[in-house]
This record gives C-alpha cells, sequence and structure tokens, in this order.
DNA sequence: CTCTTTATCGTCGAATCGACGATAAACGGG
DNA sequence: CCCGTTTATCGTCGATTCGACGATAAAGAG
C-alpha cells in the first residue's frame, strides 16, 4: 500500500544474549487506548477526550497515549486512566480488549494500539486530570453523533460496548459499575442500561441472590431509593456466573 | 526497570496533515504469533518449530513473525499460517486471542506481540512450509515438557487454550476442527479431547442436531467409524449457539 | 445367525426460566 | 391515623433444557 516510516531499531545497544533483531525490521509506535464506561445519570456514558492537536484536531476521542519505556500494556493503561480520571487505585474491572493495527489508521506513521476496556462506578471518576484537560463523559446512544470519532476509535468502542455487553452475561463485571455496597435494584438498573432492555425485577432479585458467590448480603438496608427498604450488597467472588444470565431475545411485536 | 533500544521514528518522512509523530516515542518491533491447534491422532496438538537462531536456539516457540510495511495484524497471521503450515486458504477459524508486551519478554529489545488463535483440521495442515524448516505438531499436554516454550509462549499457549475451550462452548467453533463432512461421533470426540472431558453420546446428538443453524444434514451417511451408518453434516452458519453447550463440572471422586 | 459396535430415538426427574400474583415495608398526603 | 403509592421480596405455574439412562436400529465380524 505505501511505505511508514521505517527506521530500524537500534539494537547494537542491548546485544543480549549475542542476538540482535533482524536490521530490516518495520518499527511502530505502540498506544493504549481506553473504553472507559459508567453508569451516569441513567446512561451508560463513556470517556471522551477533545483531542488537542493533529490530526483530528477538536475532534473527540478515546482517552489514551503512547507506552513509555520499560512499561507493560497494563501499566500503560492503568497510568493513562489515572492521567485522565484522577483515578488513584486501579479500576474494578480492567481488561485488554483487542489489537488495532491497520497500516493506515494513523495518519502520521505506523502506530499500532492496545485497547482496554474499563468499568467504573461515578463516584471513582472525578476527571481531575491533567494530561487531556478537555475529558467529559458522553452517552454511548450520542458518542456518533456530531464530529465522528478519531482515528478507528469507532470501532474501538463498538467493540468494547459488544464486550461490557457481553461480559455482563458470564460474569459479575456488572458489579464494577456500582458503588461498593449497592441494592439489587442499582444492579439492576445497570443491567437494563447496558443492555438498553426492561428486566423482571422478581425475576432478576431470585437470579443474583440465588448463584453462589455473585452478591455477598451486608445485613444493614436502605430506603435511598424509595419504598420498602432493600438489602445493601458487596460483590461477591466469583469469578464467572453459572449459569450465566443470558440477554433477552429482542423481541418482534 | 530497563532502556531498551529506543530509535526516534523517522517521523518526518511522511508528515501527513501537516502532523508528526512525537519524536522522544518508543519504537518497538511487532511480531504476530499463531497458537494453532489441531485434532490428530486422538489428541489435540499445537504447531510448534524449534528456534533456528538466538535468542532460545533449539528451544520449541509458537510458530511467528514480524509483521511487515503496510500489512495488517490478521494479514500478517494468515501469511505466517500459509508459511508454516503450506495452507493455501485462510483456516476456518482465526482470531485475536491477545496482546504480550511485557518490557523484557525479548531479551533482544522491545518486541510486541500479537497472538492469533487458529483452529484447523488435520487435511488442512500438511506442514509443507519452506521457512522455519522444523516445524511439528506437539499434543498440548505434553507441550510444557522438555526444554520449555521461549520467550512467554507457554503463557500465550495456555491462554490459547482456555480461549479455544471456551469458545466452543458458546460457538460453533468446534466445526473448524473437523473435514468438510463429519458426523456427530467426530464432533463429539472433539469436543471431548479439547475439554478431556467424556460427553454422552446421546444427549450430545440431541444437543447438536436440535441446536438451529449449527449442522447442516447432508443426507448422506458413512461408516468409516464403524458400526451402524451415521449421517454426514455439515457446519451451519450459526455464529454463536442458544443456549450453549456448557463444559461438564469437573466431578470430585 | 449371533455378537459387537456405533447411531439414533425416547423417557424421566431435576434445574432453570419467563410471566406474573401476592405480600411486606417504607413514605406522603389527607 | 388511614390510605394510596412506591419499591422489595417471596411464591407459583408452565415451558424449556439438562443429565442419566433405557431401548431400538443398522452395519460388520466371526
Amino acid at each position: 500500500m505505501q511505505s511508514p516510516p521505517e527506521p530500524s531499531p537500534d539494537t547494537t545497544a542491548h546485544p543480549a544474549g549475542g542476538a540482535a533483531l533482524p536490521p530490516d525490521l518495520v518499527a511502530v509506535a505502540l498506544s493504549v487506548d481506553l473504553v472507559l464506561l459508567t453508569v451516569r445519570k441513567e446512561r451508560l456514558q463513556v470517556l471522551l477526550v477533545r483531542r488537542g492537536i493533529e490530526p483530528f484536531l477538536d475532534r473527540p476521542a478515546l482517552p489514551g497515549g503512547f507506552v513509555r519505556p520499560g512499561e507493560d500494556l497494563a501499566e500503560a493503561a492503568v497510568r493513562e486512566l489515572a492521567e485522565e480520571t484522577g483515578l488513584r487505585h486501579p479500576p474494578a474491572h480492567l481488561e485488554q480488549l483487542a489489537t488495532y493495527g491497520a497500516p493506515q489508521r494513523d495518519p502520521r506513521g505506523r502506530v499500532v494500539t492496545v485497547a482496554f476496556l474499563a468499568l467504573a462506578p461515578q463516584s471513582r471518576t472525578p476527571i481531575a486530570g491533567t494530561d487531556a484537560a478537555a475529558s467529559y463523559w458522553a452517552p454511548v446512544a450520542t458518542a456518533d453523533d456530531g464530529p465522528g470519532l478519531a482515528f478507528d476509535h469507532a470501532t474501538i468502542l463498538a467493540d468494547g460496548l459488544e464486550r461490557a455487553r457481553s461480559k455482563i452475561e458470564y460474569s459479575a463485571a456488572a458489579t464494577a459499575f456500582c458503588e461498593p455496597e449497592f441494592t439489587v435494584a442499582e444492579l439492576r438498573r445497570i443491567y437494563e442500561l447496558v443492555w438498553s432492555a426492561r428486566l423482571d425485577p422478581r425475576n432478576f432479585h431470585r437470579k443474583v441472590t440465588g448463584t453462589a458467590g455473585f452478591l455477598v448480603p451486608t445485613g444493614r438496608f436502605t430506603t435511598r431509593d424509595g419504598g420498602r427498604p432493600a438489602e445493601l450488597y458487596r460483590r461477591g467472588d466469583a469469578p464467572v456466573l453459572h449459569p450465566a444470565m443470558l440477554r433477552p431475545v429482542p423481541r418482534l411485536p
């Protein structure tokens, strides 16, 4: 197709074990990008930044940045997360999503990006970031409105959304959206907003309280949602759910 | 930790859009590695190569190689697959697995690898490769015996195996191990060998023939497995199975 | 023809699901 | 204080699916 910049890595600097990288390698710049989701104001929202430099100046983009020397991929993702949101601790859920390396995805040259999916409760993401001053929450339903996302970030966001929707089916990852203590109804609202579906409160309650290791009751109650007091729960330690909680099949009218 | 080679990409060569990459970037070498699985001689086996160069000279490794200029990631994976196995067509199943980029994973410098998972029937993988002359099949149960795999390939293989075991639960990917036409018993054998579990032939038959889009009957029969003639099937077009075929829970004796 | 092997169909009880009725426990307004 | 509203939680019922397993069908071997 074309020929992006191909500097030869200076492989003679550290010839460990007497071996060196081949001299005609493609060197690429490596970045991490984040699909950070939260539930805010009764909507599933994604953290975006307004780009301050070319290319795609002023266009919305996923937060991210280049990997530093000596830094592992997950490490770089956690660092970017802290820089963009002021998040102190690693988020409740962070997983590698996929890697995007189409040769022309960045007009500046060959940039390969490793995308991560992060889920966090609203309280943990104050957006006190200093790096990209213009970071903000956007409802995922409107993320494609207006000027499109920079680079191939629309694809990455779509993949991240699908992963999140699928992940909460067979794991307890949805609790990562919740505060440390939450009610069954609050968790149900998470599922409903992520899936854009309505769930039966009685069947949902039976399911989540009946699956071992999903929820841990605290014995305390709250009325913050109105109505009869609801018991408060914490996340359990079950990594996967058996059986899964499947998305409702879309109904035809 | 340390400082791997950090050549600055020659970003002035193609200043597309008037923008250039920052000058102090970490440049990394980018490779793809393959976890190519097949079922051969009543065992789940993985394609390995004996390394012909340092580092890890003569140690077994996953097949793979560096990404070329202008080449997409999946494209590089398909090319490596063809070079290592003589495979003409893309395999029945090929998916991106994960990306591994720990700073010290390659002693020669910063090499990040994108791992792919491929599933293929035995007949499609003649190993007529010219590139790494010493490629061979190894049962996954013994892949960790003898000298360990090079680099972090043991981790990549373990991740690939777990992905394969999980993938055939909720998709029809297991048919990628089969010849174009196969019997229900042959497909069951695949599941048994991938899961290291015994499955009830009657329940399995009910399940796979009762799930819409999983199998397409051909109307023809074979006795190649002995006993009563079994009907031949082809893969259906269902991307996912509803409901899933879950692995049996490990029994305690 | 009989035995062995494999394929396929059926049956039964347990578990789970979706739809929905019923009750419990808070609140606010009169 | 009573009552309607809101939300939480418990139960019931029929349909579906599952695992365990019996029964029958159709080939080859001897």
